[in-house]
DNA sequence: GGAGTTATGTTCCACCGCAAAACAAACCTC
DNA sequence: GAGGTTTGTTTTGCGGTGGAACATAACTCC
């Protein structure tokens, strides 16, 4: 069936497992857990959970914290938490910024920094040592955590498992490794913005579900990137290059797209063609073109209903091929989000074929600055969470 | 992460995901392989192989077959294949077909039944009956086998967890349970026959890896139904509404489809659209279409070209969303994959983002007549595979 | 304030399943 | 037929969990 690696189960895969098990619970809880709820809710004893947790909490993925008011008869649980001295460090390039943030097990911003400029056809080595140069400032004023790996995020195609960045159209780079160039002590693994950010929605902190499990996001740069997310996991495909719903097809009679193909979403809904389209510059913050539409302005409302239209044909077929009705936008859609909603929610009600049971719902993403940074942050975290027999030596 | 069920692993555990890898792996072998084989394909020690398929065998999942031609020095190993008495039932009713098939562990049908007809707004009473009919005279002449599970393929949304079959437009039924219509001493469980049609393509046997193990399937019925698969796991989405590819909006000017929608894809690649598109009558032969193609008509050609560049724009917009660039045609697409190849790999080339690094392929799925029957028994027989512990009281 | 109650966390022991190694079996080669 | 080689089985040891008893720390009631 699933194509897992063909390896056997062994004692130590059940320790293994279950320290993961225990980790999650605790990770996913909104409450502190003591050691018995803990064994509660993942099945085991009192005696194994109890033994699994003092192994994370001697590696530092657990931390005991001090008891709260006392509720009731019996002896009173040792509440646990995630470890606050495990974090992970997320980076990110885009058009607009740079940033570097540092996120804990727990989900808190342990310290950031996110610098604006125009990085649009920037010098890649240029660009990553200002980068560098901003991130070894903030490692050095960090307080006492344990970074345990790094991320960084991209507008474009990545090949992660060889940290080869392929193309990132908006920025002008492609075919290079930003690791070498970034030369930190850290080497970070390569992701997608859009598939990072995502991230951001599915888990409000490591290994804790966020307000989805199941949605499309959808996330408003220069272009329009986007990310499938099933049970909580990103789909990246079989090499990267899923997501690309910039350059769905929205109408093949339609105006001819960089990328060679016409009519592209992304020549309805990206940033440039809001903006044009409503007759602003190129260059227009991004909150003006809400002003305007509040105003009445019929161009920028115009600009906006075609958006609608183009993203209500692009989504509603990814909604009938993978029944996922749920969608969240980020970025500039997601600020325009309000007044996208109305003709959005009508054009999907006449093209998905499921509406008339369970009308697809659009919501907007926290406003996060470079969230991309923060879902490398979260997809490193993600991995520790995952196996952290990985990390107890 | 995953949102597995939160059940923590004990021993037990361990035995039963090794007997699942020892049945998977003699499953998946094209070659029979001996108790050593397995120790060495699956990392576990001969004794524990050993042990573990011991087990197996005497619940019938395997079968000793006689050894073939010595080959080398050393004590020849006894041959494993999947046992032959265990075997699971597939059903399927379509627009033109009714059918009953019993596969067993080792891919081979054991018997079948196909009947051809209109079921096309029939009665689900009276042509259930008569699936039942075919059915029991079917299991009335099997040999000896042991059927331990049956599916039944339908042409529309079905919810399995709750036997209900929503709707199926082409046979004109609704919100009726077959398994009760049926009654049959084995309770179906329900799957969309473009999924379980799908699943014939992922599995050459059960728990055998088909030709391929990641890609979009393309079920030509008198719609357009599909399944998106993913490391040989259909896609089902978050309730069974996935795989409508055929309502997918290809133009939003084009024509209006009973959905509700304009421009769908089944508006141009459906059965009838292609037929009519020909001036062919709406009954005519699958293969009769083809046969004009060969003659040089020109209606024929151009039906066919219009359908070629329908799907190539939804199939464009699914690639660049999941990045699966493998298109395996099924139903009558299948049949004139020949002619519809050359142009529809034309509008991938330019739709699709990443056709220069790795251009699309196109594949016609195995002319089988009612492929989700065989789909429908190898899901129950793919429950088997995955947990054979529950197979051994 | 002390005894009883209740729930948590720990300790000890038994059982289960796999690994490792020794042993038995079957076939080939010389 | 003796030695070599590979397969399959038996035995022993170890890691990890489950279960039960025990220690601990609160609350409650008299």
């Amino acid at each position: 069936m699933a194509a897992e690696a063909l390896s056997s189960a062994r004692q130590s895969t059940l320790r293994t497992a279950n320290l993961g098990l225990v980790l999650r619970t605790v990770c996913a809880a909104p409450e502190p857990l003591s050691r018995a709820d803990v064994a509660a809710s993942t099945g085991t004893t009192r005696a194994t959970a109890s033994r699994l947790a003092d192994e994370l909490l001697a590696a530092g993925l657990l931390d005991e914290s001090e008891r709260g008011a006392p509720t009731g008869p019996g002896r009173p649980g040792t509440p646990l938490v995630p470890g606050s001295s495990i974090a992970a460090l997320g980076m990110q390039v885009d058009a607009g910024l740079l940033a570097a943030r540092v996120v804990d097990l727990r989900g808190r911003v342990v310290g950031e920094r996110v610098e604006d400029g125009d990085f649009v056809g920037s010098d890649p080595m240029t660009t990553l040592h200002r980068l560098r140069a901003v991130t070894t400032d903030l490692l050095a004023h960090l307080p006492d955590v344990r970074v345990v790996g790094a991320g960084l995020a991209l507008p474009g195609i990545v090949d992660a498992s060889a940290g080869l960045l392929l193309r990132a159209p908006n920025l002008g780079w492609s075919n290079l490794r930003p690791a070498e160039l970034l030369h930190l002590p850290l080497t970070p693994t390569l992701g997608n913005e859009a598939d990072l950010a995502a991230r951001t929605v599915a888990e409000s902190a490591p290994g804790r579900p966020g307000p989805h499990r199941d949605f499309l996001y959808l996330s408003g740069q220069i272009g329009v990137g986007g990310a499938a997310v099933l049970a909580g996991q990103v789909l990246s495909g079989t090499s990267g290059w899923a997501g690309e719903i910039g350059h769905v097809c929205v109408d093949p009679d339609g105006p001819a797209c960089r990328c060679g193909s016409t009519g592209c979403l992304e020549q309805y809904a990206g940033r440039h063609a809001l903006l044009s389209g409503a007759g602003l510059p190129l260059d227009a913050a991004p909150g003006e073109l809400a002003a305007r539409i509040e105003r009445g302005d019929p161009a920028a409302r115009g600009a906006v209903d075609t958006a609608a239209r183009a993203l209500g044909v692009a989504l509603a077929g990814v909604i009938n091929v993978l029944d996922i009705p749920t969608v969240v936008l980020g970025g500039h859609l997601g600020e325009l989000a309000d007044f996208l909603r109305p003709a959005l929610q009508e054009h999907l009600r006449r093209r998905v074929l499921s509406a008339g049971w369970r009308p697809p719902t659009i919501d907007a993403a926290v406003a996060l600055p470079a969230a991309g940074a923060t879902g490398a942050a979260l997809k490193v975290l993600g991995d520790v969470v995952a196996d952290p027999a990985r990390w107890l030596g």
